[in-house]
DNA sequence: CTATTCACG
DNA sequence: ACGTACGTGAATAGT
């Protein structure tokens, strides 16, 4: 068990510039000054920083960084550019203001001419180990792990961001890469490196790499034993010897670096307030200076050498609010009760902490934030099964409720969902983001980058707090904007009470088979083994399939074969392109294998096993401020897009189960969109065509080629299916021709004909673009707006593009409000007739509800009336029902 | 992080 | 002249 707990006093050494890379690559350009000096490195180094001082309170500090000139690296390798592939231009000017931070804060820079800052570290980290004396070696550099040693050396180690950390001791590195520290240089050696520019052996990964090393010690074990290895293995590793060992050398990090000062001696010198304040002024970074002070005040940076002067809470709030009292109140469960006893029962505020410990509830118009914990007993004290709540996410409240076992209420307000529906194209609508775009009085400063609201520094109960007076302030601002926009009942009917359905559906979740997901993966994962191999075989030497650039120099500059589509960084190889290679050359029917064995292996093989909880279900999050048109979208795994179409694919259907003794009922519409075409159309063909109970695209067919439908030959309805489907997203005769093989003249004749022979589709297409173009956005029956605001772009393709969407808008949002009313139905219904049935999975236009034997009949009849009955159109909806004893079943 | 590819409706 | 069907999420390689 790794140990992940810092004793306070220790010495940390920081990594300056890998430290300055993560900030760099982790935060936005924009952060800059009036002037337009780039110091987003600087934000993030700060932010660093602090959160090591706040979190870990060290002894002393250290900060390495490297000088400019060389190194003694640059003469062991060609392709080594100290040490990374490049430093961007912005970057280059925030290391002198970040080292000009570390000094006025009188934290010690250690720097030595010819070596970098990993080598100045790993000579401090050995003499505080000789010396006995515990050391973390903080760093977003990987190399560093060598320097791991139990119990005086470990690594802090920047993952990824400015603030996701883990603290790797000896058993955390084995864990992490399957080496100890000792022998790690050895397995980068092989593995290479792409952030130093080191190209490692083809085909070896960090898997195999220690698996070789485990078996042989060293790389001199290794290159003993080559025979014992598998023939492509031993290829790539005897053609690659040099390189390995050269790696090697350069990986391996300088602990004798000629250094004047001692581990003893890195104490802090005390910092100069002026300066620092200075520093942070000129770099107009006013919200960290306040957080720095915040620190220097505390004392938690050693002595100053000015007095301190104390900041408030208010600060941050809005100039109005600043004269309104907001107090913060760690209650008791009883008298979070009594406050919301006041409150008469209407809505109240509630935002969960990041970790769903602690909920702060918040009367509106109050002056007190309750903060209490989620423990099943303190929560049922304090809010009963009272809501409705008002929240930043209040599926989040909705589910941890579940969890403790209360049924949820509808909730009354979702900042998301309403920032949502004023304009899907913005995207992101965390509390942080909807504070700076309604609330501009704030000062956005202070706000989080994203996700919650996130002020460093300060406690997290303040700042959860201050979450629920921003909610509280939000919801006010948003109601009257959703009215003024119609939005109303959309909001109020269909996306908060959908808010209940998705929590309960994430919170059951669905049963899956283990053995049999465990069985395919099996499969596929050594399928995929022997299918790399051919394809290495046919290359006549190996190389990583996966990797298109690779691929390209082996398809286009070794084996000649005809380039196709280009793309930014070079020739395609995606399927269509390799479809036409196909007679070429063997090698692409191997690829295409490959491809399709290897996809389903990674993306659903392995990671949906890693997805199952230990209830042995999946509970995806369904989310629903995302996608631009109105649908849902699924996370964690995204199970919208479980393979169905290949046969190998949809063995991970047969997977999905239905509770023990249950079975599963799959529901979906039939056609949705084809028949929200015909409804808004109104087109009299279209609209005919579906009043008989005929199969639709042989009806289209035979319109379309002005035969009976006894004619239509299978081509002609497929080719009649596909120009259907093709027009709701405003398709032109060149896509048509790609996807149906033929030129483009043979592609525009059958649009023509379908065109003529429904004129009604034609101008509902031609008049969803004039509308749109008015308002520059569409708008569905139900009053889903989408903007669209390239509708007048000056550049045609930018333009067109956006007129394809506006004509798609109006019938996928559509189908979407439909299918929303629908799962809001059907999830009343059964809870209404007591059954104990639940809806498990949506996909779009198909819904899979699990019920006991008893319930079959009533919910099947449910189902079906709740779906057909959720829209009434121009055309019926019709929907199609299978029971099964898996996904695949039912649908198979 | 960005680009490419590919799974679904 | 330009690009070419809408909407998602995820894995992988490489900057």
């Amino acid at each position: 068990m790794a140990d992940t707990t810092v004793k306070e006093g220790e010495l940390f050494l920081l990594d300056g510039m890998s430290l300055a890379f993560r900030a760099y690559f982790a935060l936005p350009p924009d952060l800059a000054t009036s002037d337009g000096l780039v110091t987003n490195a600087v934000h993030g180094f700060t932010n660093m920083l602090l959160s090591i001082v706040r979190d870990h309170r060290p002894g002393a500090l250290a900060v390495a960084f490297d000088l400019p000139g060389g190194t003694f690296r640059d003469a062991m390798v060609e392709e080594y550019k100290g040490g990374r592939a490049e430093t961007p231009q912005d970057l280059l000017p925030q290391f002198d203001m970040i080292r000009d931070l570390v000094r006025c804060l009188g934290i010690p820079l250690v720097s030595c001419p010819d070596f970098e800052a990993d080598d100045v570290l790993a000579t401090l980290a050995t003499r505080s180990r000789d010396e006995q004396r515990p050391v973390v070696v903080v760093t977003g550099d990987r190399d560093c792990f060598q320097l791991v040693e139990d119990p005086y050396v470990r690594v802090l180690y920047n993952k990824r961001g400015v603030s996701d950390y883990a603290l790797y001791d000896e058993a955390g590195i084995i864990e992490r890469t399957g080496i100890e520290p000792q022998r790690y240089p050895m397995l980068a050696a092989m593995r290479g490196d792409s952030s130093d520019n080191l190209p490692g052996v083809p085909g070896v990964g960090e898997k195999t790499a220690a698996k070789m090393l485990t078996s042989y010690g060293d790389l001199d074990g290794i290159f003993a034993h080559l025979d014992e290895l598998t023939p492509k293995l031993r290829e790539n590793m005897a053609a690659n010897e040099t390189l390995a060992r050269t790696n090697l050398a350069v990986m391996t990090l300088v602990r004798d670096v000629p250094l004047a000062v001692d581990p003893m001696d890195l104490e802090m010198g005390g910092w100069y307030r002026g300066d620092v304040q200075e520093l942070f002024e000129r770099l107009e970074m006013r919200g960290a200076w306040r957080r720095v002070a915040e620190m220097l005040d505390a004392g938690h940076l050693g002595v100053g050498h000015e007095a301190s002067s104390g900041l408030s809470f208010t600060t941050v709030m809005p100039e109005r609010v600043e004269t309104e009292e907001v107090s913060i109140t760690v209650v008791s469960a009883e008298a979070a009760s009594g406050i919301l006893d006041d409150c008469d029962g209407s809505a109240h505020v509630a935002v969960l902490s990041e970790d769903a410990e602690k909920l702060a509830v918040l009367v509106p118009g109050s002056t007190e934030v309750a903060i209490v914990s989620t423990a099943a007993e303190r929560w049922v004290a304090a809010l009963g099964s009272r809501g409705p709540v008002r929240s930043d996410d209040a599926k989040r409240v909705l589910r941890q409720s579940l969890a403790i076992g209360i049924e949820p209420m509808v909730p009354d307000g979702d900042v998301g969902i309403a920032g949502y529906l004023l304009d899907a194209s913005l995207g992101d609508y965390d509390l942080a983001t909807m504070a700076r775009r309604y609330l501009p009085e704030i000062d956005t400063s202070d706000l989080g980058g994203t996700g919650q609201l996130s002020l460093d520094a300060r406690p997290d109960e303040e700042v959860l707090a201050l979450s629920a007076v921003v909610v509280d302030r939000l919801t006010a601002a948003l109601d009257p904007k959703l009215a003024d926009a119609g939005l109303t009942a959309l909001y109020r009917d269909v996306e908060l009470p959908l808010v209940r359905v998705l929590a309960r559906m994430e919170d059951r979740g669905i049963a899956v088979d283990l053995d049999e997901l465990r069985a395919i993966s099996a499969d596929l994962t050594s399928r995929v083994g022997q299918l790399e191999q051919r394809v290495q075989d046919l290359a006549g030497h190996p190389f990583k399939v996966n990797s298109t650039q690779q691929l390209q120099t082996v398809l286009f500059d070794e084996l000649g074969l005809t380039r196709g589509k280009k793309t930014k960084t070079g020739y395609s190889t995606n399927a269509s392109v390799l479809e036409a290679l196909r007679g070429e050359h063997p090698i692409i029917e191997a690829i295409l294998d490959y491809r399709e064995i290897e996809k389903l292996r990674s993306t659903y093989g392995e990671s949906l096993l890693a997805e199952v909880a230990p209830d042995g279900r999946i509970h995806a999050t369904f989310r629903q401020t995302v996608a631009r048109t109105g649908r849902l979208s699924s996370e964690r795994p995204n199970l919208h897009n479980i393979p169905v179409r290949s046969q190998e694919g949809r063995r991970f259907r047969r997977a999905f189960i239905p509770t023990s003794g249950w079975s599963l009922l799959a529901a979906d519409y039939d056609q949705v969109e084809l028949r929200v075409i015909a409804h808004l159309s109104g087109d009299e063909g279209l609209l005919a065509a579906f009043s008989t109970e005929e199969d639709i695209h042989r009806s289209i067919a035979a319109s379309v080629y002005g035969i009976t439908t006894e004619h239509v030959t299978p081509e002609q309805r497929e080719r009649a299916k596909m120009v259907s489907y093709g027009l709701a997203y405003g398709m032109e005769a060149f896509g048509l021709a790609q996807r149906l093989g033929g030129n483009v003249a043979e592609a525009r004749e059958i649009m023509d004909r379908y065109f003529a022979a429904f004129p009604g589709l034609r101008s509902y297409m031609d008049q969803a673009v004039i509308e749109a173009r008015e308002t520059l956005q569409t708008r569905t029956e139900l009053g889903r707006i989408r903007p669209l605001r390239d509708l007048d772009a000056k550049n045609g393709a930018v333009r067109a593009a956006a007129e394809r969407q506006a004509m798609n808008a109006g019938i996928q949002g559509l189908a979407a409000d439909i299918f929303k009313v629908a799962l809001v139905r059907l999830d009343d219904r059964l809870i209404r007739e007591g059954l104990e049935a639940r809806i498990v999975l949506q996909i779009h236009d198909e819904v899979l509800v699990e019920a006991p034997p008893e319930e079959h009949a009533r919910v099947e009849t449910a189902t079906l009336e709740e779906l057909m009955g959720a829209a009434s159109l121009a055309v019926p909806l019709k929907v199609s029902l299978a029971w099964g004893t898996s996904w695949g079943a039912a649908k198979g």
